[in-house]
DNA sequence: ACCATATACTGCACAGTGCAGTAGTGTCAA
DNA sequence: TTGACACTACTGCACTGTGCAGTATATGGT
């Protein structure tokens, strides 16, 4: 039978869609470019070609010039009718794994600095990422995308990058001095300031503007 | 040999230090309070506890009272320091599922309608977690956390899901406004528009304040 | 001449998911 | 009162996806 299709799939075709590719490109373009989006790993996207030529959406063969041999593949006409269809499916619904908020949740097993020591690492990690997006944009600015005639789609995805981080870095420097007015990261509960912080919430407001101090 | 503990294996051994569970509550209570850290199936959640008790880290026994029997799983000894153990550890970095966005980065496959639909969806999902959250702050005010002592890190973590549930529909209005501002999908690259976006980013500044239109 | 790094993959064990299946209990309505 | 349906309470199985080790060639620097 031939192989299902998934998300996935239809991230490699559309990939393939716009040139074709060696199985390394592939690999190395999915995870710099769908890294924030659809984040997947080396080995499945060398196997998801592969699939795509069982199902007689992409064609392939052996580039031997040049240094040592690579698979090639490029998308055909059933590949490109299949990706036309996709655009008008469901979407599923996003998926956020951060384990730091994991050890937020549980900061009662361990101490305040526990704690702190995986904000800081959340914040080092999404650190990079915010940096290495605003140097993309300005290699934009000086011609550098691959596909020029797509640079509003990527620009767009930018923005919602951008805007993410923001929002998790001043979060982050909100709990950091939450967590500096705490006795201890157990047993506090319902206190005052807890309660101020419900009360926005419960209200749908941000509770990121006031100090915690006072 | 003993089962390899993951991290899910100590998001489940950090519920059972709270009290002993069944097996069918631990999935409701983790797919509850964990979705939006750590998203992980009902089956895993069954699964999980079991690993636990092959290596030493709870014990389990049958409840027969009341209606039909159930596995109770109680954390060990073992247990307990394992737990704090892992506090001390690094943690992964997040990791950010969202189709709706590689929708939007392989748009110009489509019609301006898929993605706008693409949007809709994402801004569907986003709104509801959003407001059950506001929701669930209300049930706080009025004491219904189940363990009120442990109040304090559930708000500091909805303020997070709130933030970033915020700035996610900040920007799916501001994509919207950009896209209708397209004559059609494809081609439109690095317009007048679209370099001004990316001035700003580049200069790690928010686009969301200026209108497109004028 | 040697070593590190990049290219270019494959195999394998295992983590995790989705779905179907099994079975008992509670509830409301025709 | 019996039938339909939802909730409780799981298990088995096939399959998707990950991490890591392994294989082998090419390139650039000291």
């Amino acid at each position: 039978m031939a192989p299902k299709m998934t998300i996935s799939s239809y991230a490699v075709l559309a990939l393939l869609d716009l040139k074709p590719w060696t199985g390394y490109e592939l690999t190395q373009q999915a995870q710099r470019s769908l890294r924030y989006a659809w984040p997947k790993s080396e080995r499945l996207l060398y196997s998801e070609p592969k699939k795509l030529v069982e199902r007689g959406y992409a064609t392939t063969h052996t580039d031997t010039s040049g240094g040592r041999s690579r698979n090639v593949y490029e998308i055909t006409e059933e590949g490109r009718a299949a990706l036309e269809e996709w655009t008008s499916t469901r979407t599923q619904p996003p998926r956020l794994e951060i384990e730091a908020l994991l050890r937020l949740l549980f900061a009662d097993h361990g101490t305040r600095r526990d704690v702190l020591g995986a904000l800081d690492e959340l914040e080092a990690d999404v650190g990079e990422h915010h940096e290495a997006i605003v140097e993309l944009m300005a290699s934009y600015l000086e011609g550098g995308h691959p596909f020029p005639e797509r640079t509003h789609l990527s620009v767009l995805f930018a923005t919602f990058q951008i805007e993410v981080f923001k929002s998790i870095e001043r979060w982050i420097d909100f709990a950091r001095d939450e967590i500096d007015q705490w006795p201890s990261t157990e047993g506090l509960g319902m206190n005052e300031r807890t309660e101020e912080i419900t009360r926005l919430l419960a209200d749908d407001q941000s509770p990121l503007q006031g100090p915690p101090g006072g």
